[in-house]
DNA sequence: GGTGTTTTGAGGTGCGCAACTCATTTTGAC
DNA sequence: GTCAAAATGAGTTGCGCACCTCAAAACACC
């Protein structure tokens, strides 16, 4: 009737019987120490695959003594999405330490390659993982390289370094995050034709960049009725969004649409607001933005906002603890859970 | 600079040496064995807390030699759901082994409560942790109680049997889940006003039905001019579900969405393609459904389906996996982590 | 054959805890 | 003060592995 999953009480002993070799040769194997003929290495890793054997983690993590030493360089400064990434850990503090893992914060200034650069270098030697908030430029990838050829695991944390030797990436597709902000209010205008406005931090960060350009990828090809207005540059700012969404919406009567990319939410619900109150009974546009935050969520429970984007923080901090520590015990990485997903968040699926 | 997270390097010597007993006694403590004064348990946990103390998990787990064993009672039959569960289960091979956890399928009738409340029986006294797909009835919360207190963690899955003593349940709250569909449908159909079908596998199912009265209160409260139509009982299996759907189709002429609660979509899908073919011209209806299948991919990806809600079998596989072995273990439960959230699956942001 | 080098075996130690035994001390009842 | 029961101390063993040492064996080269 029952169908079982996962046998193996088998030891390295009968391993290293069944290969016909001694235990120290086992663990020369296991943990690719030098001075064993290619040969025996083979029969080794033979026995092992053959049945299925999987060291016993606890055994090897309590026989390996010292703890792990985890950084995770984040970006200094007031950001509501980093401050969750770090409350998260904090809940997890518990969980950390029964497992012997210690995890600590680097804040730095993430928009300066060389600072960045320079954070990443201080860390050499001294950690087993590094998460970091990455902003892609040569120094910093060489930075990134360095750490690695150190000996250490690096993720990179919502915003990824490609071109780097990272061994993952957390973080979501922000190309499909834009198509998806795209389809969202394409469909939720409901035919009406118009315009959309778009505001962003810049156009020079990566994930914004990338957002922005699903989103007209969508734009363009699925809702030629909707007209794309020129990207407003807010730079993440409350004030200076507000500014620039004002002065757009006056200049435009007909826009249906609008997609906040990045920060700034409260400058831009202000916009919106003061439109609704001079201009009552027109239609309310169609407000999709990221990232579900308090203000974001009361956005949401009061029609403001009518979908976010998000990435869940909290998972994003977990997978990035899960997969450093994985990697740092040559576990294999399971990357259906690790991956990150795309939560389209509305009012009535609010978290 | 760096703010850090878990200290402890203590051990257990340290505690008792603190709380001024023997480790026999720190361990009688911790493993509630008897023969303890009250003063002194006090002494020893006011030990534990002072240094925020947490046993070595690697060594505990490790000392305590014997594997733990996991049930999974699940519906037999094909069910493309479990059959996603039990996949993830096998994808977790590796990890599950390297924990010495064994996880059994015990497939059941589980519509059958005299039935499921049989199979529960027999497990009690084998297993550490019991995952089940439940349905609330008596017998079974009275098996559930029975499996508690024979000393198994248990927890409900997908559906739960919140009148029993189960320890956690994993899954979605399904009147939110129809809430979000209700809310999908009400905004994707764009202001037109008609008639809205909803199909599901029974109202006898909890899920289902929890999932209706929320799609209602959602239409009743924000969609006035939206109709909706008389529940059509599928009985999940596609053949029925195409014929109750066809003949409603024909009868109204003004459907202008569709809620498909359950399974039995590809007779949906067929029922929905035969109107098209027909009576080309007419405005697409909105279809929205549950789950992200190969079918409902496919759905999804031609625009026949609108929006899939999911919760991610994966996720409910693991996390189900993880509370039993943390419950196991006598660890917190990281619930933000295990709380299954609402995921509305579009086109482009199909996982 | 002798030499040096590489490969392998054998074994020990200790990680932190669970689980147990047995002796000793403390406590409470009378 | 006596005695039994309860509470506690002291200690052992072993889980499976990492990491280390030292000796023995196998091998390569001339």
């Amino acid at each position: 009737m029952a169908e079982t999953l996962t046998p193996s009480a088998l030891t390295l002993k009968d391993i290293a019987r069944e290969a016909g070799v001694s235990l120290a040769t086992v663990d020369r194997v296991l943990h690719n120490r030098p001075g064993v003929r290619p040969d025996t290495v083979r029969r080794v890793k033979e026995a092992i695959e053959r049945n299925s054997f999987q060291p016993h983690v606890a055994a090897a993590e309590l026989a390996r003594g010292r703890a792990r030493r985890f950084a995770f360089v984040m970006p200094s400064g007031p950001n509501p999405f980093m401050q969750q990434i770090e409350a998260y850990l904090g809940e997890m503090a518990a969980w950390l330490s029964a497992r012997r893992l210690s995890v600590e914060m680097v804040p730095t200034d993430v928009f300066d390659p060389s600072v960045l650069a320079a954070s990443l270098e201080a860390l050499s030697g001294a950690y087993d993982g590094v998460a970091v908030v990455a902003l892609d430029h040569p120094g910093v990838r060489a930075a990134i390289n360095d750490l690695v050829d150190a000996g250490a695991k690096v993720v990179t944390l919502v915003s990824d370094v490609p071109s780097s030797r990272r061994h993952h990436y957390v973080g979501i597709d922000n190309i499909a995050a834009g198509r998806t902000a795209g389809a969202l209010i394409g469909r939720l205008v409901g035919g009406r034709s118009g315009k959309v406005a778009i505001v962003a931090g810049s156009q020079g960060l990566r994930d914004h960049a990338e957002r922005i350009f699903g989103f007209n990828q969508v734009m363009a090809s699925e809702f030629p009725g909707l007209d794309v207005l020129p990207v407003l540059e807010g730079r993440d700012e409350d004030d200076r969004s507000e500014q620039l969404l004002a002065q757009l919406l006056g200049r435009h009567a007909d826009i249906v649409g609008l997609y906040n990319v990045g920060a700034g939410t409260q400058g831009v619900a202000k916009a919106l607001n003061d439109r609704a109150l001079n201009e009552a009974g027109r239609d309310k546009l169609v407000f999709v933005g990221h990232d579900v935050t308090a203000l974001t969520r009361r956005l949401l429970l009061q029609g403001v906002m009518d979908a976010a984007i998000s990435q869940n923080p909290g998972h994003e901090a977990r997978a990035a603890v899960r997969v450093l520590l994985a990697l740092a015990r040559g576990e294999p990485i399971l990357r259906e859970q690790e991956k990150i997903r795309i939560d389209i968040v509305m009012r009535d699926n609010l978290p």
